[in-house]
DNA sequence: GATTGGCACTCGCGAGGAATGAGTGCCAGA
DNA sequence: TCTGGCACTCATTCCTCGCGAGTGCCAATC
């Protein structure tokens, strides 16, 4: 028995029963593939296959359909992630250019990459622990209320506004924000926290300077904007409308997706750990953490400025949909907005 | 014959509809409702209200289905708006209190209009020609390089990189900034950006002290900001899975629903112009600028702080929807998010 | 004149049943 | 190890038919 033919079997039903959406049969297989060989062979091969547990038949008098098992050992040995076309390549540039800002840049990736791959794309905002402190600026709004604007490498803009427990002067303000930004400027936002927390206790009753506070709330609205993993969850979703494409089974494939679309907390969890470095995770099925989900696969991948991942992008789907595409535009668009990040 | 009754049976009709989605036949209605008839005085009533176009069949032996002209009438002259319950109106106060930003509190909003109605929410940020400046922050990046960040009393915040045309001293940009603030500060976006063009021109060649085309980038880059309406399309949409519940006919009805909710600009035409001062406007089926959506209705109003409308929220729904009941939600989270608006 | 009971009529819907045919498994022969 | 042949399975499709909800109309009644 020749199991490089039993591959090229269980390839050749990936592929026909993505792009028809039908169970296979072997005569079709034969006639659409050049497979040299005929239906009863391949009959063979696919009750080898089903025994293994690559495929099934959904009811006995018809054809084949790939189980996650299918699709997995698909994705890990049958596919070779085409790269883009130079036409593909140009798309994405012109339409990741002219953002004005992160928000645009995100919203442009998803529009981009759900129009390339027609499925749901997800594209989560970079998170604040992984970016540094590119400046902190202070405006008072009043005598004792200060905003607070905290801009990072990322693009990404936390703000936050401040009750300070006395007023402040103009100079104070000013001395106050160059020590701020001295401490904290151009820090991971984990040490920033830290160091930030030194400058407090400066000034800190009973210490020489006290400022009555006035630092110390500074401080703590800055680390808690910092700490604040609430918005580490922050997320944007585009081409829900390809979800209409999934046919059958409304209720039981479409409603838990849009719900978990909504729930950016299990949509994180659902994509997964960002990986760096082009490497593009695939889920399959019931191989992710939720069995609503268990029809649906999710492709990502981790993106962010210097090869480090920052935060995460990716394509939710049926299991039934095209891997080899959908890795190829996941890696290319994450490839383009890690390059802007890069040049911010 | 009694017009009063008549009114009575399409009230019931509507009701009984949105209800149980099924076409209401006469025997259902008159033990439903007290309406102190019998069937077959119905029958007549229905057969008029036919004739006028109230309501149709779907098919001969069926029962009544309103038209879009029978929710019409329904809504303008047989609906009172009943307020929120105390619990409800507690419900919606907690769920919004604790926002941090206007992301949040936008986010919140339709995650909580969603729920009260079980329709898809949508809420617009705040547009920038009707806020006010509230200040305008200049932080450089590089010698030639400035972060522009503008934030607006509706607690919007926009930010540009300015690319300067010649390197400025720490005092030059000292000096800029309470120069532009001076000028644009506290206005209207509309009126600022006259003022700002001003003193740009004071500081163009040949005039006394030009500054080599410093000033006139930064403010550039405010007009544009500020003239921006492609921000104006912000939106945020919640509840998306409760199209599940639309049912019938994914393709014809909720398909062109998911489409026009990604598309910003069309979802906003879709939502009308925003109406102040607890007034909710209602658009029903076919009514709307779009024939894809003539299934689907829209409940919207307007909300901002001094009930001035800056921007519009609502729910949209299959035209058999709750109307007295999204009615009632949609006016009492516009109330709540006015007066978050106004404290901010 | 409005209301009501009666009655014939319509027609969508679901059940039951037969024909269809795609697809399979197995076996014997090459 | 592959192939052709053959019997078998069973979902799907189509048809028919009876049921019943609901209607419209009419004559009688209040």
């Amino acid at each position: 028995m020749q199991n490089d033919r039993r591959l090229a079997v269980l390839r050749a039903i990936v592929e026909d029963y993505v792009r028809t959406e039908e169970p296979v049969g072997s005569k079709a297989l034969v006639e659409r593939h050049g497979l040299g060989v005929s239906p009863a062979t391949v009959r063979n091969d696919m009750a080898a296959l089903e025994d293994e547990g690559y495929i099934t038949q959904p009811h006995t008098s018809a054809g084949r359909v790939p189980t996650d098992k299918g699709y997995r050992l698909f994705v890990d040995r049958l596919t070779t992630v085409k790269p883009m076309s130079a036409a593909e390549k140009r798309a994405i540039a012109s339409f990741l250019d002219g953002a004005v800002d992160l928000d645009d840049v995100v919203t442009r990736s998803t529009r981009l990459l759900s129009q390339l791959t027609r499925q749901v794309a997800v594209v989560q905002y970079p998170t604040l622990s992984r970016s540094t402190v590119r400046h902190i600026e202070l405006v008072a709004l009043a005598p004792t209320r200060l905003l607070m604007v905290l801009i990072l490498s990322t693009g990404r803009v936390e703000q936050r506004v401040v009750e300070l427990p006395e007023s402040i002067t103009d100079e104070a303000l000013f001395d106050l924000r160059s020590r701020i930004n001295g401490a904290a400027g151009g820090q991971q936002i984990s040490t920033a926290a830290d160091e930030l927390a030194r400058v407090a206790e400066l000034f800190t009753a009973p210490a020489e300077h006290a400022d009555g506070g006035v630092t110390a709330a500074v401080v703590d609205a800055l680390v808690e904007a910092m700490s604040d993993h609430r918005s580490d969850e922050r997320v944007a979703v585009g081409g829900t409308s390809n979800l209409a494409r999934f046919g059958d089974s409304f209720d039981t494939a479409v409603r838990p997706l849009l719900e978990a679309l909504e729930e950016h907390v299990v949509l994180l969890k659902l994509m997964g750990e960002a990986t760096a470095g082009g490497l593009v995770t695939v889920r399959i099925g019931a191989e992710g953490p939720y069995q609503e989900l268990s029809s649906t696969s999710v492709v990502a991948t981790g993106y962010g400025p210097g090869d480090e991942a920052v935060a995460t992008l990716g394509v939710v789907g049926p299991t039934r949909m095209d891997y080899p595409g959908s890795m190829a535009a996941v890696r290319a668009v994450a490839r383009y907005l890690s390059r802007i990040l890069d040049e911010a």
